[in-house]
DNA sequence: TAGTGAAAATGACATGGGTCAAGTGTATAA
DNA sequence: TTATACACTTGACCCATGTCATTTTCACTA
């Protein structure tokens, strides 16, 4: 992208964002929108692999993915991490440090990557005039918390099997949310990190992913992923209750 | 109980209350704890293993344990239950509810058990005008985010060794918390509930319980715990890290 | 105080998926 | 174009934990 492109973008606002619709924008007013827009700080590019913040640091506020991708984790004391959630476009994180105005986990980029910040005490503001933000705070705050939930049940209870197709469908259903192919797209993550998202080994991620290609469920090239047979996807884990939101 | 004592106990008010400290009401000035309280219904007394809630139900807002103890779970298809998260007095539920006005999980009693409700709408009335309130409800949801976050890391990265001894630590520090004994208390939970909170099966609880035994971490008695070393059960889980709030 | 049913413990056995050790791409840089 | 490194794949082996079957213990009731 070129220098002009890319101060074009940078200076794009939530009113005119492609995103507005899945981002916390939505189901305000034009000029509740606008209110909030004073607030958020424009888009900062990263590159990939990049740390955003880690615990302890201080927790300015929201995060809002614009492009790219990031992931948040924990870590164990030997290392090992735990990827508690992908954050594609339009999506929102940072939440973790609401409790102690200070971050509980690491985030980072996954990719060249870019994000809004809404800075949390100008929000809590806005939040005490404008009811239909507080809504959307809230909402934001719930869905957050029942996909934490979801993802408790795949660790918990799920078959490397079904984890797996969950994941899939996870990624898919997202990206068809933002406009995009259900059923075609390049996955932002490493293997690796699909792994520690679902609690299994790098290695049983390979064997599962061609064990879906040799049942004809799915096309995998690298990151390109072509799911081919989304019933048979579906049937892996139609075990699971609630698989409507996530 | 007698029906005297009780009728006494229903009517007690977020300003008397013993559990206020650990509460909604925490951080308030007596007289927003005193505006809170007129919307919050009094104690509702219910038997072991009664439905509080389950998915679909309508979300009327959240639910705070006086005593007793309540569990919340996800369920497959097939049966198997994952444990979200258990409750204990003081402590606050229902926030599955919050994104889409209808719960995503079920909660149920374990034991005998009163709890409060606090009607959401006027929460959240009350929350345009009280500044605190909303840094209450804030630090309450990012809690629960924070606890989610870590059960994620339990059921992705430990063993099993690890997550039973994670839990005995969690349920420790929350007695002592409450002003209770944090090395000598009774289980408000089965170890069939146990187990489907930490992804593993009865008999290994059974199990490990034996083994942690007779390396004179602790005593079991059916319910009843007793921490006999509690650095030996810290050692346990040392590889994990922020191990400081649940 | 004996009887009943559920919860918990125990034992024997099976296996999903982890670990370790090579291999095989594939993208970037010289 | 070749070198290098890293991500990914594949195969062989094995162990922690699940599963199934049985026994024991306890709480409750008659």
């Amino acid at each position: 992208m070129s220098q002009v492109q890319l101060a074009k973008q940078l200076r794009v606002s939530c009113e005119s964002c492609s995103l507005s619709e899945l981002c916390l924008p939505r189901g305000l007013t034009v000029q509740e929108i606008s209110q909030l827009d004073d607030y958020i700080e424009r888009p900062r590019k990263l590159d990939p692999n990049t740390q955003i913040y880690q615990p302890g640091d201080k927790f300015f506020g929201f995060y809002a993915v614009r492009s790219g991708g990031v992931k948040t984790y924990l870590t164990k004391k030997t290392g090992e991490q735990q990827i508690l959630g992908f954050h594609l476009p339009g999506e929102i994180f940072g939440l973790d440090g609401m409790e102690h105005n200070s971050h509980r986990c690491y985030a980072s980029t996954m990719d060249n990557t870019s994000y809004c910040t809404i800075p949390f005490e100008k929000l809590d503001e806005l939040c005490a005039e404008l009811p239909d933000l507080r809504v959307q705070v809230y909402k934001l705050l719930g869905h957050e918390i029942n996909c934490d939930h979801s993802h408790q049940l795949l660790l918990g209870q799920q078959t490397a099997h079904e984890r797996l197709a969950t994941f899939l469908l996870s990624i898919s259903s997202r990206f068809k949310h933002r406009g995009f192919s259900p059923t075609s797209f390049m996955l932002p993550m490493s293997r690796h990190d699909i792994a520690c998202y679902l609690g299994i080994a790098v290695e049983t991620v390979s064997r599962l992913f061609k064990s879906f290609q040799q049942q004809g469920i799915v096309k995998i090239n690298r990151k390109q992923v072509d799911i081919l047979n989304m019933d048979l996807l579906t049937g892996l884990v139609a075990n699971c209750e609630e698989s409507d939101s996530l």
